[in-house]
DNA sequence: TTGTACGCGTTATCAC
DNA sequence: GTGATAACGCGTACAA
């Protein structure tokens, strides 16, 4: 069943169902009724692929995420796609391998499909070397790009973002404030946003006059769901004979593998040991205690990436940059 | 850049072009090279919306997904895309509300960009009412369609699930065999893995010849993320003289919620009260004592979908019924 | 082995 | 207000 069908049925020419269904007005309202009530009883919807092939476009935001299961990114997919539907963009899904080359081919079948927009979601994508980020400056010369809580100056990239320097620095003054002394760093990634949340960190000691103990700075790789290894390896730490009176994380699970230390070392949190996370997540709330985390404003970032790509899409003039305002989250295992 | 731009540098016709980016065996090793040559040097890529107008397929798998921000369904999500993936299948994700009539949508939506298949992720989709389903029905009649941990009968209609009546039967009876005398049930969903886990609870007192009390089976509807709610109900339930020893849910995050009741009436898990939580996520190794939960077995139903949905697009004969067995996950908070 | 010509189902640009 | 017709870019019988 295709026009030509339905322009037979109605008495009119192809021209015309073309019009009607695409809400022209120059079509009478008698001519109009009558093609309508053929679509409707012969059930007829529009190939998609021949529209998209004259159009050259299928209204179809592309969306590049490191790992749909993650919770935090499981979330912005959440928002995200529920807010492109509401501008009727379909959003096709890609979780790419977190290697350069994975990613590269990922934004590939995207723009090879001809997505309208692409949305990188968190800041894994935006590598340290530059030349690293040419697929990203590649990619943008063919489609709009939003990044999700990352940042990057190109042409056609767009970023919206939470300040996490800023927000981890407020985290680590909060801990300082309440007695802290020796404050322990947990990070799992030197990606840009991991360097960021570390600078924030040193920046928040230098702000009280304190200098900085190296050693009270970890790097967690791949154990970010790995509760046991985390609680092990700070067990191994304070065997070793370093002193901490607080774990502040650069992610929730790191903070739960804190809680879980703190139980095996039988230290009472908050008060021999304060923790804060990052991302304010469900974990927090499983936790016993609950834990203090840094929101970052999934939400609003998200519902913005949406907003930014739209109005490109639509030819208005965008802020190439947009950055919300990270919250600690109060909770038990602090002070 | 087309097909003739490329016929034309190449100094041959499009079908010549055309056999090269299809491997063709019909195209002598020197042409090929030569084609090949300029389609790197232009940087060619076929054309998606063209290519999908003649094959009538862009191999697409559509997802209908209630919830990509929900632990259990975000973890399939992952899964299925990856493993389409592998099969060169991209994957257009739809988050449907909850509403019969956005599901329809949803699925409207999915067919009428010609996708090749839809996978219905978890059970919300299936009615209880008969005529409820009619939209899977019709849908079917389009496209194959596999259910992620569902169970419907009807032609090009593929189940791919885990006996969740059998896996909550198991847990019971493990509680009751550790003792415990007053179970109390607590379940959030109606539909039919809700039904089969209730199932599964009254068979598993039944089996040991224990009476069902009515009273210690509760509808916790809107509260699976709402971890204080369960908690404060829970007090309540006590406070009203019910008795239960142990609490067995149909969602992890409930257990969460047990746990947290727990605390707040001074009852030591699992010496007082036994929790046992459903789904295995995540959420039960955050929680302090960590959970005790059914495995369901996720990944294998999962990687079950893509190869049903693949064996049935290659034509092949499939199974429309496989059943995977879920496995009780025993940790600290039962005895 | 290679080339020609048509079909796929739209939308858009003209005429009338 | 309506209709004929040309793109859009590819795959593929069929012919050579």
């Amino acid at each position: 069943m295709n026009i030509y069908d339905i322009s037979e049925k109605a008495g009119v020419s192809i021209a015309t169902v073309s019009r009607v269904l695409n809400n022209s007005p120059h079509v009478s309202a008698k001519t109009r009724e009558r093609v309508l009530a053929v679509i409707n009883d012969c059930e007829y919807v529009p190939n998609a692929f021949a529209r998209g092939l004259g159009l050259n476009t299928m209204k179809t935001i592309g969306l590049l995420c490191p790992d749909a299961s993650d919770a935090y990114l499981s979330h912005a997919l959440a928002i995200l796609e529920k807010s492109f539907r509401k501008y009727h963009y379909d959003c096709l899904l890609c979780c790419t391998e977190r290697t350069l080359e994975a990613r590269q081919q990922g934004i590939e079948m995207l723009t090879s499909r001809h997505v309208d927009g692409i949305v990188l979601m968190g800041s894994t994508f935006v590598e340290t070397r530059e030349k690293d980020n040419a697929y990203i400056r590649n990619a943008a010369k063919q489609v709009p790009i939003v990044l999700l809580n990352a940042s990057y100056s190109c042409d056609n990239v767009y970023c919206v973002m939470c300040d996490e320097q800023r927000a981890t620095m407020e985290a680590t003054q909060y801990l300082l404030d309440t007695g802290r002394k020796n404050i322990l760093y947990l990070y799992h990634s030197k990606n840009y946003n991991g360097q960021k949340k570390l600078a924030g960190y040193r920046a928040a000691l230098e702000s009280r006059g304190i200098a900085v103990n190296e050693q009270l700075i970890r790097f967690f790789a791949d154990e970010k769901n790995d509760i046991p290894t985390v609680r092990d390896k700070l067990l191994a730490l304070r065997e070793s004979g370093l002193v901490f009176d607080a774990v502040q994380t650069s992610e929730d699970m790191l903070a739960i593998g804190a809680v879980k230390y703190a139980k095996a070392a039988k230290l009472s949190v908050p008060r021999a040991l304060s923790v804060v996370g990052y991302n304010n997540s469900s974990f927090c709330l499983c936790s016993e205690p609950e834990i203090t985390s840094v929101d970052n404003k999934l939400q609003a970032v998200s519902e913005q990436c949406v907003a930014t790509m739209m109005g490109v899409l639509e030819g208005r003039e965008m802020p190439q940059k947009i950055v919300f305002t990270g919250e600690l989250v109060k909770r038990d295992s602090t002070l």
